[in-house]
RNA sequence: GGAGAGGUGUCCGAGCUGGCUGAAGGAACUCGCCUGGAAAGCGAGUGUAGGCAACCGUCUACCGAGGGUUCGAAUCCCUCCCUCUCCGCCA
């Protein structure tokens, strides 16, 4: 979230900036509540400094063995005084906060203004999609026909978009995590936390997923646990309430994790396939960085993120996020997306972000400046690095044989023992 | 899941028969003295958040979280969370 008093002295260009997203929040409401709270916190605190003043003056009384009877009679009244203003304070301060957990992030002054995706700035193309001399297939198609995806049973055991991988699907997946997460390890000096797959609501909070967008996790009956939507979550929140010192910055994380997406609005959309499912998997990367290096910062992680797709010969293009498409908890984002033959089209496979301090501010992380040992908050980075489930099909559909097998690429054959999957 | 113990500042650790404890003592760190240099020693300082003033400063809150009792709570009561030990269960 934005910080309290930032807000309140610059409520023209916060507004400025919801309107950029295509937000009409007002925020009239904050501005009387502020002034409100203020107004009260300054009173309730001269009326708890006379209280402390006078609690001393009894406990005096009392050691002297002096009557209190008419002190602690005053006492009571100005105690009721500050209970009564203490209710109206939390009030205040409970509506204030809502307000601010759900005013987005403030884009940054590099992001291109638009509305939708259609806004979106293409940085580079890498690579170029392949001319088929065959009509290429679509990876459901190549799945189902080599028996290394399964829908249908998937459907039956779970339900609708969730799919069962085998055979070599199932030891493709697992190729490609370990590939990545060894790339990023050993070649990009991440080091490696494998992290809980379920969440309470502080850390789902931390990383701004709540309150706003409740409906898009899946949330245990009765308890405080949210499935993760991606590891960003939990590992971001490794770190939650605490102050790092200034040496440990940066620290850079790489996680494997399962992510779970009840995505509500998205019925309708990539029906078929693997595209867009319950359930899939990502590596995941996660930076804590001192504030003025998280835009270099950004760009070396997704450059990380590009070699994966460099790497494995997938073409890709490279774009940075108009205001309109940007992500609640994001000052600026770069996608990185893949061809696919079937789509005719690049789709997203990476989302890379800077957050600033949006996160850090909500979830309480800091660290200690060495200079003059003033405490702030550290930037949050993130970004896939690559979601499995989408690299799979791409790699199905970029290196398919006109016979329906599927060429392993290079990278990964150590990982796969065969260099044709049929 | 059952029984017991406990959660205090960067760390360790007192206080817990309510007022003189924002918090003893120690460690660590910073600055100064000492020294050829260092260690030891000596002296001073070092939390976070917020309000007002915005130069110095000042006030409020915070002893796991929330609520209660009280004129007043780190200290008493209740609920919850977490950690440790033992038992049970389990991969």
């Amino acid at each position: 979230m934005l910080d309290l008093r930032f807000v309140r002295e610059n409520i023209e260009l916060v507004e400025e900036s919801l309107r950029k997203r295509g937000n009409e929040l007002s925020l009239d409401k904050f501005r009387e509540m502020e002034e409100e709270r203020r107004r009260i916190l300054t009173d309730v605190e001269k009326l708890k400094h006379r209280r402390n003043v006078v609690s001393d003056q009894i406990g005096e009384l009392k050691r002297k063995g002096e009557d209190t009877g008419e002190i602690i009679a005053e006492m009571k009244e100005l105690s009721g005084k500050i209970k009564e203003y203490d209710e109206r304070l939390k009030e205040l301060e409970n509506n204030i906060n809502d307000i601010l957990l759900v005013i987005p992030n403030i884009p940054h002054e590099s992001v291109p203004v638009g509305s939708t995706d259609q806004d979106n700035e293409e940085v580079f193309r890498w690579g170029e999609p392949r001319n088929f001399s065959f009509t290429p297939k679509a990876h459901w198609e190549l799945g189902e026909g080599l028996d290394i995806l399964d829908f249908g049973r998937a459907a039956k055991v779970t339900g609708a978009r969730f799919t069962f991988l085998k055979n070599a699907g199932a030891r493709l997946e697992r190729s490609l995590v370990n590939f990545m997460l060894d790339l990023h390890v050993e070649k990009h000096g991440y080091r490696e936390v494998f992290p809980p797959f379920l969440v309470n609501a502080a850390s789902a909070t931390g990383t701004g997923q709540l309150p706003k967008f409740a409906e898009d996790m899946f949330k245990l009956e009765g308890l405080d646990y949210y499935l993760i939507p991606t590891a960003e979550v939990p590992v971001t929140n490794l770190y939650r309430e605490e102050i790092l010192a200034e040496k440990d910055l940066p620290i850079y994380h790489v996680a494997y994790s399962a992510c779970f997406r009840a995505e509500a609005g998205s019925h309708g959309r990539d029906t078929r396939g693997i595209i867009r499912q319950h359930q899939f998997n990502k590596v995941e990367l996660v930076k804590f960085v001192k504030p003025e290096d998280s835009y270099a910062e950004l760009e070396k992680l997704t450059a990380d993120a590009e070699e994966v797709l460099q790497l494995l010969g997938l073409p890709y293009r490279k774009v940075v996020l108009c205001t309109g498409d940007l992500g609640f908890s994001s000052a600026k984002t770069y996608d990185l997306e893949v061809w696919l033959p079937a789509y005719n089209d690049y789709r997203e496979i990476s989302s890379c972000s800077n957050f600033e301090d949006f996160q850090a501010r909500r979830a309480g992380i800091k660290y200690r400046r060495e200079e003059d040992g003033r405490v702030e908050f550290v930037h949050t980075l993130n970004g896939s690095g690559l979601a499995i489930g989408r690299t799979l099909a791409a790699i199905m559909e970029n290196y398919q044989n006109e016979d329906g097998s599927i060429t392993v690429p290079e990278v990964l054959r150590p990982y796969m023992g065969i260099d044709v999957i049929r």
